[in-house]
DNA sequence: TGTACATCAGTGAACGCGCGTTCACTGATGTAC
DNA sequence: TGTACATCAGTGAACGCGCGTTCACTGATGTAC
């Protein structure tokens, strides 16, 4: 329903402010995003946006959740690519710093609803893809941690401008030089009855 | 100077007011710390904070070069126990979740002064414990990247409480179960004609 | 030893501001008959 | 087809609040002579 002098309902207003809170935290900081401030930035009374999230932390769980189902989809596309596990380490770096808007108030659980079901479905969503498996045992998960640790800690040290300068400007060479020292393959300690299960060729560097 | 009935001057107000702005943060939160709720819990006047630092940032300055300068100092002190590199690494992991307080402040740079000359220092300090070298090279520089990322991932994950259960609640145990899955000798792929670059000593980022 | 004076440390009141939330409301849309 | 009514979507004013900063000030301390 495209019409001229603004209508009074606006169609996509939860979207348009999901957008909009995003765009306000890249360009302004996390700290300084307001619910008026979105509001206005999306051109709507902050009384709407009450109404569409019923508070604040309401709409940055929303945030979060749609941050999540991205960066899953990320992940599975990079997955299915067929590239290996280290390039989805790589998308998960190059996520966090394309979409810093997400990636920065998913990791912030204080500020919005934490045991809210999407999220907790969008998050598991995203972990089922950290962890190759969705049961993962003790050693995928294991592997897993180190690897989402590994990126989470690169995109972490990135964004926040922790990155020596020598490492040049590009996150993702910065990721795979680091995944490099990463070793993915279970640990053999030789635990009796443990089965080393066959596993594809690591993609070198 | 011990007196009854709290005397004009508080005599050492500057540190009395890093540890509350430290205590906030561990208990309400960074986003709920102001100078005003700080100054109330050192007991004193508002104005007095800003007396000493100035404004809020310099604060919160204050609070990063302290949490660097503390840093430095659990890692050298590891560092010289000699129990390796491994340990160096989960000495970074403990510092940041018994010191949350400080962690939390050191890695959000908007929220402070980054160019403060105090700030700089205390942070190279820290670097160079990371990097086990004042001057590393490409090599070194890598490997402590990756370590420290890794390290910073495990610690921020742990803190906003995205490690999963199974992993259990021992944050330190978490770090040594990933850090076996990090190769922390230099790649030796053969580089012909690679000459290690003459680095120049760049202070802070 | 006393006295004057500069400096340091902290007070308390005032300022303007933007915030999150609430509320009664209006405009627009969908549905039952 | 029209009409009544319920529901959805958005408005605008008002609320109380705590914030960071500024300012003129006072109390305490140190130093020069």
């Amino acid at each position: 329903v495209a019409s001229d002098s603004r209508p009074y309902h606006h169609g996509h207003l939860r979207p348009a402010l999901i957008d909009a809170a995003v765009a306000t935290v890249e360009d302004q900081g996390l700290a300084a995003m307001s619910l008026r401030g979105v509001a206005r930035r999306a051109g709507v009374s902050h009384a709407a946006a009450t109404y569409h999230f019923g508070d604040k932390a309401g709409l940055l769980t929303a945030v979060a959740v749609e941050g999540y189902r991205r960066l899953a989809g990320a992940l599975q596309a990079e997955d299915q690519a067929g590239h290996g596990y280290l390039e989805v380490g790589v998308a998960y770096v190059r996520f966090a710093v394309a979409h810093r808007g997400y990636f920065e108030v998913m990791y912030r659980p204080e500020l919005f609803h934490p045991q809210d079901p999407a999220l907790l479905q969008a998050r598991a969503a995203t972990a089922a893809h950290l962890y190759r498996s969705d049961q993962p045992d003790a050693d995928q998960m294991a592997t897993g941690i180190a690897a989402w640790s590994l990126m989470h800690g690169v995109a972490t040290l990135w964004l926040n401008g922790n990155m020596p300068p020598p490492l040049g400007d590009d996150p993702e060479a910065i990721a795979r030089l680091v995944a490099a020292h990463l070793d993915v393959t279970p640990l053999a300690e030789p635990r009796p009855g443990t089965q080393p299960p066959a596993r594809e060729p690591r993609p070198g560097t």
